[in-house]
DNA sequence: CTCGATATGTGATGTTATTACATTAGTCAA
DNA sequence: TTGACTAATGTAATAACATCACATATCGAG
């Protein structure tokens, strides 16, 4: 992961787009809602998250396909662990979460194994307790 | 899960694919390699997934959309945990495994968290033992 | 047999992501 | 300043993944 730096014009609006959002966006909602921003492809907004990502900045959410802005975008926190995502399929709300134990077990697994890992997903879908209790 | 029955025609031609191929095989592919079956049309494959799916006899890997047949496929063994999968980005072997610990970690965040989880994914992509020392 | 449920066939369409190529803007060294 | 290099951008086309809508067929229960 590069360090983040000031992001160029396209990867803010991109930024910034999915910062106000209240959950994750497509990179086809990101484009329409940046269609008067100028934009008028999908490739400048692939482009842009592609940065975010290596950033840090953004995450992918593979299950979903789509975006939401870190949400612990201050110390990179805890950028050294995996992090996990629970996404309500009700309100699309996500929570995002890092946990050593899951981090140890799976690092475990992969020393045992071998395995030379570069990302790993953990993405638990369902239903939040807003939504649950409603 | 309901509970794996009697296959239909469609569905043991795209199983006996999937479990011929050595690896995750798309939607698509899968699609080409049924041509000489007669099959036409991308919906074929999607419906004979589905319930493959349901039956817990195949599985869909989400970061890479593909679709590989269940390693444990007589016991439906580690059915009440959740289940990992290493995917080789070299070579695309998959591994599948079970870790209680890791499932009870999610499953303590999402009950103290009241989030009802329906399906949890878990992938590592990375390169395996024998890619990696080539 | 007839009804209902499940499975299938087929074309069109919707959604997500990348390729290819041209252009523009910034940086740095000679 | 010029030239050369790199990063960012613009645009069209296409590829890859998935679903909708509607028609037809198959099969078991009553």
């Amino acid at each position: 992961m590069t360090t983040a730096q000031e992001l160029t014009k396209n990867q803010s609006l991109v930024f910034n787009t999915l910062s106000r959002a209240d959950g994750p966006l497509s990179a086809y909602t990101i484009l329409d809602q940046l269609r008067g921003d100028g934009f008028r492809a999908p490739l400048q907004v692939y482009r842009a998250l592609e940065k975010l990502l290596d950033y840090g900045m953004v995450h992918r959410l593979e299950s979903i396909n789509a975006f939401v802005a870190c949400a612990h975008p201050h110390h990179h926190g805890h950028s050294h662990g995996m992090i996990a995502f629970a996404i309500c399929e009700k309100c699309g709300q996500v929570s995002e979460f890092s946990d050593d134990i899951i981090t140890q077990r799976v690092r475990q697994w992969t020393t045992d194994n071998g395995f030379k890992q570069t990302k790993t997903t953990i993405e638990i879908r369902g239903v939040c307790a807003n939504c649950g209790t409603a």
